[in-house]
DNA sequence: CTTAGGG
DNA sequence: CCCTAAG
């Protein structure tokens, strides 16, 4: 028998038609392309996309005019919970004034322990809270006070339905992750223990306190604190001789921010040389802080990340970027590490990128636990009570973790938005997973069933909360699926494999069902397409930036000045290092790649990635081909020296034949005439 | 832009 | 994953 000499008929006779032409043009390969490339950074795309819808409600979010003086440039905004119509309220205060920032727990109220603790921010019903953390954007706002347009004021905000029903102008429900998840357990009516009730911040109201605390201290290197916690330094992938990486004590007897000087090297300054030495100081750590020290004080130059974060999406467009150099060249410096500049000026506030919940759509119930988890989300909350056993959730937001920068002055903010950016690129990339909190507690069985452990469709779920943690193993997703499985559907294709069927993700309202594990195409799930984050022209941003008081470690850069920045070739050649993140391709994956060999062959990845990858954005046909080249390999060598998530054998012995299979037809092919070879393929097939 | 391979 | 030569 001979097999037919057309490549249409593939592997295991499947037929192939050949691509149609119109996927083959050049403009369909490029918005593919482009569409790959915008896609580069989110493996988090939950993340990404929380982080970005709430840049957008943050532009658009209301400025108030009510102008803080110019010291005191940080807001601290009010939530205040009441327990009859639950409303929140919102108000700008100012630095110094921490501790009358009330931090409410809804949980304190349901529980019903103890009155609500007003004014008090050592109270600590921490499960509100972290307010610091947006405050610097709302910061901004004032400042520049270029975000006069909707609500007009905060008082717009202030009573916004806590339910987030009652949205105020610039909120946005629909950019709400919503989640459902069917509580297949529900029916047995148990309800477990589990149900946590120990508010963890209660037992230590510092931790969040003093998250204010910035300091100018008398050398010149400018700190930014951009919040989050416990980043372990491995998570932070990026360094190179020039980016110094410190990482921070996470002690509890480390003073954190509030001692920021702590940080500050001495040194050569470089600035002149016009090189762009910067260092990242990323900050493993939760606040523990004695109330003692809000009184510190702090500047703020939190309006900044506001502006690396609009810049999101121009950002990840061109990802590459110092922070990500290959390993080898990287090198973390301890504190005592090599200074740079002996005036520094050391100035930090944090950003919580990620407080929707002051935005007003949401009760912004925050939830931290006294163990410091890295980043706490705000905002989540039971969208809807809903039916049969579904668990529905609104994850308003998460926190980035923190991450601190330290630069010299003589920076460019242009160059200060970029480390950020990398910064926070490197963070969420490096891996991140989802932590679950119930009433500030984290819970960690997650084997535990929603009811089980006390999420159902009629538990509070306002006193849910999740956390985005640092990923300690940087392990491929598909190593911690069980964290959150239940959570970020949509964040890695991993989930896919492991996802039971029960489940439904609604995201941003749209609701994918839950594909079968054998779906050819990831992409429904991989990605999420929130590339439509906000990217507003970079002169805003630089403009909001340079009127930044507090930023202005450089000679007032005008607009034209900023723009130029990226044009430089030495910028844009520290941008190029930047390398993509690693992302191990799940086994679904891996199925879904063979399955697209073995069908189309091994010489048209663009079709293999078309065909089974078209909506995984972060895999290019490039990265196809090179995990066939690993898998064959991989396929060869003993189970023993294999690495990572092991691979079926199964698929294994898939990737060999195909692989065997198209060598064979490839080499005919080129023969032209290889009659023994088509002999072989018969017999072999 | 795609492929194919080496790094 | 990156980089690049080739086509």
């Amino acid at each position: 028998m001979v097999l037919p000499k057309r490549l249409d008929y593939g592997f295991n006779g499947y037929q192939v038609p050949p691509m149609p032409r119109a996927t083959r043009s050049a403009r369909g390969r490029r918005t593919f392309r482009k569409r790959a490339e915008n896609n580069k950074m989110c493996p988090f795309d939950l993340l990404a996309t929380v982080a970005g819808e709430i840049l957008l409600e943050r532009e658009s979010s209301p400025a108030s005019t009510n102008a803080s003086n110019e010291k005191d440039r940080s807001i601290c905004i009010e939530q205040v919970r009441k327990n009859e119509d639950k409303a929140v309220k919102i108000e700008p205060c100012y630095q110094g004034s921490i501790d009358t920032r009330v931090l409410v727990s809804e949980l304190a109220q349901q529980a019903e322990e103890s009155p609500l603790p007003q004014n008090d921010g050592h109270s600590g019903f921490a499960s509100v809270m972290s307010t610091d953390c947006s405050e610097c954007f709302v910061d901004e706002k004032l400042v520049n006070g270029e975000n006069k347009n909707e609500m007009g004021s905060f008082a717009s905000k202030v009573d916004l339905g806590f339910s987030g029903y009652r949205e105020s102008g610039d909120c946005k429900l629909d950019c709400g992750t919503q989640i459902i998840i069917k509580d297949e357990l529900q029916k047995t009516g148990k309800v477990s223990n589990g149900t946590g009730a120990g508010i963890s911040c209660l037992e230590d109201p510092g931790v969040w306190d003093g998250k204010h605390s910035a300091l100018v201290s008398s050398d010149s290197s400018v700190k930014v604190r951009l919040c989050g916690d416990n980043i372990p330094l491995s998570s932070f992938p990026a360094s190179r001789e020039d980016v110094k990486i410190v990482s921070r004590d996470d002690d509890e007897n480390s003073s954190g921010c509030t001692h920021p000087s702590i940080i500050r090297k001495s040194g050569r300054s470089v600035s002149r040389i016009g090189d762009r030495r910067i260092r990242k100081i990323l900050a493993s750590r939760y606040w523990k802080v004695s109330p003692k020290l809000k009184d510190e004080t702090r500047s703020n130059v939190d309006g900044d990340f506001k502006s690396i974060w609009r810049n999101r999406k121009g950002c990840y467009r061109r990802q590459r970027s110092q922070m990500n150099i290959p390993f080898k060249k990287r090198k973390f410096f301890g504190r005592s590490s090599v200074s740079n500049s002996d005036r520094w000026i050391s100035c930090e506030g944090k950003s919580d990128l990620l407080e929707k919940g002051i935005n007003g759509d949401t009760s912004g119930s925050c939830m931290k636990t006294r163990g410091g988890t890295a980043s706490s989300v705000v905002g989540q909350h039971t969208s809807i009570q809903s039916r049969d056993s579904y668990v529905k959730l609104r994850i308003k937001s998460f926190r980035v973790p923190e991450l601190l920068i330290e630069m010299p002055d003589t920076a460019t903010v242009g160059s200060l938005k970029r480390t950020v950016m990398e910064a926070m690129t490197s963070i969420l990339g490096g891996g991140l997973r989802v932590g679950v909190l119930l009433q500030g507690k984290k819970v960690r069985d997650d084997n535990k069933t929603l009811s089980q452990t006390g999420i159902s469709h009629d538990y509070p779920l306002d006193a849910l909360g999740f956390s985005l943690e640092p990923n300690p193993s940087q392990n491929p997703p598909s190593l911690c699926p069980r964290d959150s499985s239940s959570i970020l559907p949509c964040d890695t294709p991993q989930p896919l494999a492991s996802y039971p069927a029960d489940s439904t993700v609604v995201h941003q309202g749209t609701c994918h069902a839950s594909p079968e594990p054998h779906m050819v195409n990831l992409g429904n799930f991989i990605e999420s397409d929130h590339d439509s984050a906000p990217s507003p022209a970079d002169t805003s941003v630089d403009k909001s930036t340079t009127d930044s008081k507090a930023l202005v470690s450089v000679p007032e850069i005008n607009v034209e000045a900023l723009a130029v920045v990226p044009v430089h070739r030495k910028l844009k050649r520290s941008e190029m290092a930047q390398r993509r993140i690693r992302r191990p391709f799940s086994v679904t994956e891996v199925e879904a790649l063979v399955q697209a060999v073995e069908k189309l062959g091994t010489g048209r990845w663009r079709d293999v990635k078309m065909r089974a990858f078209d909506n995984a954005k972060h895999r290019t046909y490039v990265d196809l081909k090179d995990k066939w080249k690993t898998l064959v390999h991989t396929a060869r060598i003993s189970p023993q020296q294999r690495r990572g998530e092991p691979v079926p054998q199964e698929l294994l012995d898939r990737v060999l034949a195909a692989h065997a299979y198209w060598s064979k037809q490839q080499a005919k092919q080129q023969l032209k005439q290889p009659p023994e070879t088509c002999l072989l393929s018969s017999e072999k097939y």
